[in-house]
DNA sequence: CGGTTTTGACCTGCGC
DNA sequence: GCGCAGGTCAAAACCG
């Protein structure tokens, strides 16, 4: 059972992580398992030299398996702790260029100032990390949208913010993917409690509310609902971002709906107008569409994963050259094609980092990798384990 | 028995 | 102010 979930767990960590694991295998010393693995190599050697090769042989082939298999134990945690490190890191790079550059242009962006890349970032502030202590409270804010700031801190500009951000707290980008389903819920490797159910109006289907229980304190939450026009199409809508470290399996799922809150956020709408769509072909040929709107009451970026196979690269709808860059970034990350190209009328919009962070070859995976493993939970069975009653 | 789901009540924002 | 709709709470029921 154990060994069943650890060994999924592996074959969607490994292929969608690889640089992460040649960048882990340069520093990790296995030295130990290795000589360890050797002396037990030696004793077989030694003992059944003489006797029977096919058994020395054998005690060879073991010998190696165990080895591996200790290795791959080691490379497995080390990978883990490598997501864990990577998705805290990219989450405060983005909300830091976001704050630094909300500091420069005032703080209130025209349009739609959204403020979740700090709110991400104090997220990572009540981590189990205590070295940051700028927390404002914002987390109790977010938490009881309606109850009335709950802070102490007399701090002015601490004050200030907060008030921003309930002014901001209607405003929380939202990330809503819509996926073909037979099942209630993706499986997203996050474990998620419901907590409310109701019928939306022009929507025979209920919409349920769920929010995760990885961690007391996690303020993210997410909404699942089946399209009222094709009810094999499950919308599930994320909002927030996690606060916690996440298994591997959530890593994908979670980096995604992050930085894509933060990409909206990031500004740099189209100045047309508060909506466009676009479609894209990642390099599995299926075919998605990303919609951001800042005109419904929640800004939301929709990805679409609807549409198997039959769509071509031609149909993008919006001239590459309006979408925003952060936009051009996750799409290229999406698509998988490596690090996007900018044009130079746009490159002093770009933060230095979020470009580091495109060139990435691990961040193009992970965004991948949330695809291929939402994808894969759409066109494979649909199990899990927390809604298996529905 | 602890965690999760269910479900009616409640709260809040918004349009009229 | 009133009604509506979306979202949340929390007690009871349910489940392993
Ligand atoms: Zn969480």
């Amino acid at each position: 059972m154990i060994g069943t979930s650890v060994r999924v767990k592996e074959d969607k960590l490994v292929p969608a992580h690889h640089q992460a694991l040649d960048h882990v295998n340069t520093c990790l010393n296995l030295s130990t398992s290795n000589s360890h693995g050797k002396s037990i190599l030696d004793d077989g050697l030694s003992r059944n030299k003489e006797n029977n090769p096919k058994m020395n042989e054998m005690e060879i082939l073991q010998a190696e398996l165990e080895r591996k298999r200790v290795e791959n134990q080691s490379l497995k945690s080390m990978l883990n702790q490598v997501n864990n490190d990577y998705y805290t890191l990219q989450l405060q790079l983005v909300a830091l260029r976001e704050d630094q550059k909300s500091n420069r242009h005032g703080r209130i962006r025209g349009g739609g100032g959204f403020d979740v890349a700090r709110q991400s970032f104090k997220d990572l502030n009540c981590d189990n990390r205590g070295e940051i202590s700028c927390r404002s409270g914002r987390d109790v804010q977010q938490e009881s949208t309606n109850k009335g700031p709950m802070i102490v801190d007399t701090s002015r500009d601490v004050l200030e913010q907060n008030q921003q951000n309930m002014s901001m707290t209607r405003r929380k980008p939202r990330v809503s993917v819509r996926t073909r389903s037979e099942a209630s819920m993706i499986s997203d490797g996050c474990q998620w409690r419901k907590y409310g159910q109701k019928l939306a109006k022009g929507n025979p289907c209920p919409r349920a509310y769920y929010r995760c229980t990885m961690a007391s304190t996690c303020p993210v939450r997410k909404q699942v609902q089946r399209c009222a026009l094709d009810r094999t199409i499950l919308i599930t809508t994320y909002e927030g971002n996690h606060n916690h470290p996440l298994p591997s399996a959530a890593m994908a799922m979670a980096s995604t709906t992050s930085v894509a809150a933060s990409t909206f956020l990031s500004g740099s709408m189209p100045s047309g107008g508060d909506h466009l769509g676009l479609q894209l072909m990642n390099s599995n040929a299926l075919a998605e569409t990303l919609t951001l709107s800042a005109s419904a009451p929640f800004p939301t970026i929709t990805l679409d994963l609807t549409q198997d196979h039959a769509l071509s690269p031609n149909s993008v709808s919006i001239p590459q050259s309006s979408l925003s860059n952060q936009s051009k970034l996750l799409l290229g990350g999406l698509q998988g094609i490596g690090p996007p190209h900018f044009s130079h009328a746009q490159t002093q919009v770009l933060p230095d980092t979020i470009s580091s962070i495109a060139a990435d070859p691990n961040f193009t995976e992970a965004l991948v990798a949330a695809l291929a493993s939402i994808l894969g939970n759409v066109h494979g069975n649909n199990n899990n384990s927390s809604n298996t009653r529905d």
